[in-house]
DNA sequence: TGACGCATGTAATCCGTTACATGATTAT
DNA sequence: ATAATCATGTAACGGATTACATGCGTCA
């Protein structure tokens, strides 16, 4: 939050705001969580009521205090590089389901990633390239952009290899019951389409 | 902790051990939560002691329940897609900080990905081919080394514009200065390597 | 005049971490 | 002996979400 308000004055509903749309991908807050926060700070002077609009909105400013310890908190304190994704473990649980599942699955986190990368790539067509901040912010979207790419790359090769294992699968049935019985009526099997050659190679293979 | 009992029978202890270890990247969770959540699951009926070892050992196998609702919660429920990550949220705040200490943030970012990606990379290497679990465990870890390589290669890639930006800033600090005053000493300025060229294009660009 | 977006707050609850607390087994 | 690792638990606290609650301003 002090962040934030270090690049302009911004009242509660836009830091929200700004978490949701700019930030996402990288932090979230509700609004809930942002007001008193934001009244604590003000409490502890490190940041201060600017502006004064209509419907109650109050617009803050970082003071000299608040400046101060948002620098400090950089430059002084290790971040938290834990990273939790629960999109992410539960790939390692797919095992678990069918594969047409499994599929469905990372076909819905294509679409999150593409969407993703959609949105980032028009926020920094948008952006300009005179504060620093917008020379940082571009930087970092660029982070997100190959990270968005890669996702959907990597999920892509996953459903390939989804495909491929299906293929086999089936390949190995269809001998098995034209062995065993050749003029039985099978249900129809569910569909998906045939096993494609990726444009992806998997690293490290 | 269904999914990962479902794997196959583990205590506390080891299921703490392996969410700091495989699955870091994905979750974490600490024994005092684990430990807890294992006495709720089997009051449930989703968990049972398969077996008790040494020093009070407890490990816990899936029942079938168990395994009937981790599928379900895998293919009817949607995953939190909402990401967060402090070390990435940080970059969009470093236009606060000095560009020496930006380059210092992002070596360490660095450091981190790399040691994360040989991490990675060791673990499949370590790996068998042999149950399903193994095929997504492997499915799952080309995920994160792909995310870990494209990371190490964006810092790479934002450190050389960093030491271009300062490049650009010296060569006009000593234009002005040969320009004001050519006899006056300066501080030593702080030092940085000189600016490479990128083996890495940015994206979009 | 009614819907939508702007705008701010609080309360209950849940999830997760840190710290507290204990003890058995194994290897040096 | 004693240190390291295995092994399990609880309590206090803090951070975050969901739900509850209210009201103004603007535009169709």
């Amino acid at each position: 939050v002090l962040g934030l308000l270090a690049e302009r004055p911004m009242s509660g509903y836009d830091l929200t705001k700004h978490f949701d749309e700019s930030l996402a991908g990288a932090w979230s807050a509700r609004h809930s969580q942002i007001y008193p926060e934001l009244a604590r700070l003000q409490e502890a002077g490190l940041i201060r009521v600017a502006e004064e609009g209509p419907r109650g909105r109050k617009r803050y400013t970082v003071t000299e205090a608040g400046l101060k310890e948002v620098r400090r908190w950089l430059v002084a304190t290790e971040p938290d590089r834990t990273s939790r994704s629960e999109a992410y473990m539960r790939v390692f649980l797919l095992w678990l389901v069918e594969p047409t599942d499994a599929h469905e699955y990372l076909r819905r986190q294509a679409e999150f990633h593409d969407q993703n990368l959609t949105r980032m790539e028009s926020q920094v067509a948008a952006l300009g390239e005179t504060t620093p901040a917008e020379r940082w912010t571009r930087i970092g979207l660029e982070a997100g952009i190959r990270h968005e790419r890669t996702l959907l790359q990597w999920t892509q090769w996953a459903m390939g290899e989804i495909r491929r294992d299906l293929a086999r699968r089936r390949a190995i049935e269809r001998r098995q019951a034209a062995e065993a019985d050749r003029a039985a009526v099978r249900p129809p099997e569910p569909t998906l389409p045939p096993p494609a050659e990726d444009q992806v190679a998997p690293a490290g293979l």
